[in-house]
Order: structure tokens, then sequence, then C-alpha cells
DNA sequence: GTTACATGTGTGACGATGCACATAGGGAGC
DNA sequence: GCTCCCTATGTGCATCGTCACACATGTAAC
């Protein structure tokens, strides 16, 4: 995932200057992206600029430094709205970040594409528990270091292989809890007759979940 | 934390060619690390036999390309004590692929050290819950483009701190449950009156929680 | 036959990431 | 006065990660 659709998604909210997204992503966004250092945040923003994404305007600020307050453009709300539509891959490790941002970000665009990357996530998950039922850490024939042991490394493996079959086990439940929820604000939506072209129908989403 | 250390870890428990490693970090190893392409097994086993970490030699193979078959040095196995003996410090997100290497090669070369990096982990977490208790998703004063709609961002995005404050707690059960494990097996091998010099005392582990 | 796939090893290129260093003003505490 | 921390922005460099390309062989399917 790029660091970039997390910026935009962040600057389509409110405009900012890159010492506040530091540290809002330090902070509150920290399930969008995890340790990011502010070199690569002013970094992004530059070549955001440079491509048309952002634009900016200098903030005087009294005792304390100027700050570049960047504001989305046209541009990089058509490249947030290509990213949100386009095909969702889930990664191996789950609940990631990765997951966390693109779903968010979908969600407060296009709750219709929400579902889909939802449906995509539970697919894989699914798909990944079963190729794992059968699997141990243990290594055939093994020849060890004097140090290490081995009976301890596969008690403490198994442990936490079963950690992770219930975390993803609870991950799936969850969900699947927020497909519903979203599924039903959308059928609300279809039956107010909210002829609002921006919003999306209960029809859709049933398309979605086909 | 650096590759370097999972593939020593990994070749301290067995002689293994680079095909190996990338079979098995795909996946019985996903937990460890996650997405990781061959040439970087490569470069990173051709710059670790450059330090003199590790050694290899050439198996020959009927019908199959020949394989480098890896083998820990007395170097790489002062530098994997060392990595195991060293300072942990905890990612910002849980259950990260960062702690499960670390603890799982740490656990099987030396109990006591693996309760420290349990203990700090625990630690950072529970001062990380205080932290977040009062937070929120929301920014102040928002001014979003057209398209998002931010109540639903916010609805979605308090579902998603729930599912984490969960999934953190049931983490800390696990690792409060895995220490009384490792307590408990090192009180077993000093009751058992091991005199090995390699083992560790249930002393050093009441140590290491105070 | 030829195509595809698995085993096995690499290199070259390029962007992403992380860490150290640089700058600059203001406020708090010693 | 001095040091430390917070705000605010960046550059330079080395490593890391990813993708494409490369080569060699056996086997199974079409």
């Amino acid at each position: 995932m790029k660091f970039e659709n997390v910026l935009l998604g962040l600057l389509a909210m409110k405009p900012l200057h890159g010492y506040e997204l530091m540290k809002w992503l330090d902070t509150e966004g920290q399930f969008l992206r995890s340790n990011t250092h502010h070199s690569q945040i002013y970094r992004e923003l530059g070549r955001m600029v440079t491509n048309g994404l952002v634009e900016f305007h200098v903030d005087a600020r009294e005792g304390r430094p100027d700050a570049k307050v960047y504001r989305i453009t046209e541009i990089g709300r058509d490249a947030l709205l290509e990213w949100v539509h386009s095909p969702y891959q889930p990664t191996s490790r789950f609940q990631d970040a990765d997951f966390n941002a693109r779903f968010i970000f979908t969600a407060q665009l296009d709750p219709a594409a929400a579902i889909v990357v939802i449906d995509t996530e539970l697919e894989y998950r699914r798909a990944q528990v079963l190729r794992s039922r059968t699997r141990s850490l243990t290594m055939s024939d093994p020849d060890p270091i004097a140090e290490v042991d081995l009976g301890r490394a596969e008690r403490i493996g198994l442990a936490m292989h079963e950690f992770g079959k219930e975390a993803v086990d609870r991950w799936m439940d969850w969900l699947v809890e927020m497909r519903a929820a979203l599924v039903a604000e959308l059928a609300d939506a279809d039956a107010d007759g909210d002829g609002s072209e921006a919003s999306v129908t209960a029809r859709q989403a049933e398309e979605a979940g086909a």
C-alpha cells in the first residue's frame, strides 16, 4: 500500500501540515501506519506537490515556525477515488495497517466498495485458515546448536499458533458484523428514497455481496 | 528488527539452503516475517557469508539444481546470542512479526531472557492502553471534500478501536499465561537440581520479573 | 512438441524506509 | 546562562524491499 494514499485520505478530511500529520499518525492514527518518520512525510508531501496531488500555502505563526498547510487538489481527489475503487489485495498477516487504511478510507468515500473490500478480505482469510489447519512449526531432521531447546520452541510455536487461530476467527467475526452494518446502512438510505447521485443503493450492496 | 537475526535463528535449528528458507518463511514462518522475496534471502545470505556469520557447502543433487546449504558459524552463534540478550524495543502495533521472531528465538535460547522480553512487551502495552483510553479518531474543525462521509468514518473508526482494545487485552492475557508457563518451567528445572551451566535458575526468573 | 510448473540460484534497478544531522525560535526548569 | 523539550521544516546516506530479468534442469499436462 502506498503511503501517498494514506496522506490523501487524511487530507481529504481536512487540510493539514506535515507536523500535524506526523503527530496524528503517531497517536490516533497508529492503526493506519506505524512508526512513520517525519522525514518520510515531508519527502512524500514534496513529491505529491510535484505530481499535483496536493497544494499548500504557508501559514505564518506567532512564536512558532511557519507551517505549510497542504490541501488536496482535484487530481489528488481523483487519485484517491481511483485507489478506493481499485482491487484490494489482502496481506498475509491479518488485521494489518494495510487493510485498516484501505477500509476506512474506502468506507467514508463509497460504502458499497467497502463491502467488496470486506468480502475480499474474508475470502482470503477463510482460504488461509483452511491452508493452515494441518501445518506445524516443526522442522524435520533437526540439528540444532547446543544452546537451542527445540522442545520449548515447539511448545511456544503451538501456543502462538493457537492464539493466532482464535484471533483470526474473531477478526472474521468482526468483518461479518461490519459488513452487516454497512448493508443495513445502505438499505436504510435506499428506503429513505434519497435521490442523491452520490449515495449507493441496497441493490448495489447486494451485487457487491453476490 | 534485522532479517539477519531471523535467518540466524532458523539456521541455529538446522542447516538449510536458501530455497528452503524461502519456502518455510512463505508457509509455516509467516508469523515471523511476511512477504519475503527470494532475492532478499540470497542477498542476505551472501552478505552473512562475507561477514562470517554463516558458511555453506554446495550440495549436488541428481535431477535438481545444486543447492548451497548454509550452516551457522561460531561468530553467527555469538551474534544471535547477543541479539537475544540485547534490549527489546516493542513496536507500536501489537502482535507484530517483530515480537514473534524476537520471542521465539529468545525463548529457545534463554527462557529467562524471554521472560524479560514478555515483561517489556507487557509494560509497553499497558502504557499504550492507558494513553489510548481518551482518544478518538475525530479531527477537530473538519473540512472534508464532497465525497467523504465523516459520520460513517467516525462510526467505523470507533468499531475498529473497540476491536483493537479487546484484541490487545487478549494479547496481554496470552503474554501473562506464557510468562507463567516459562516461570514454572524454570522452577521445575531448578527443583530437578540440574547443574548445567547453560540452564537458568528460577531465581534468575524472579529477578527478571522484579 | 510445447507449455507450464517446481526446484534452485542469482543480478540490476528503483523506490521506500530509517537514522543521523541540520536549522530555528520559543518556553520551562535549574 | 544553560540545557532540555516542543514546534516546524528539511537533506544525505545506507539499507531494505520489490519487481523484473536471467539461467539451468526435471516432470507433468496438453
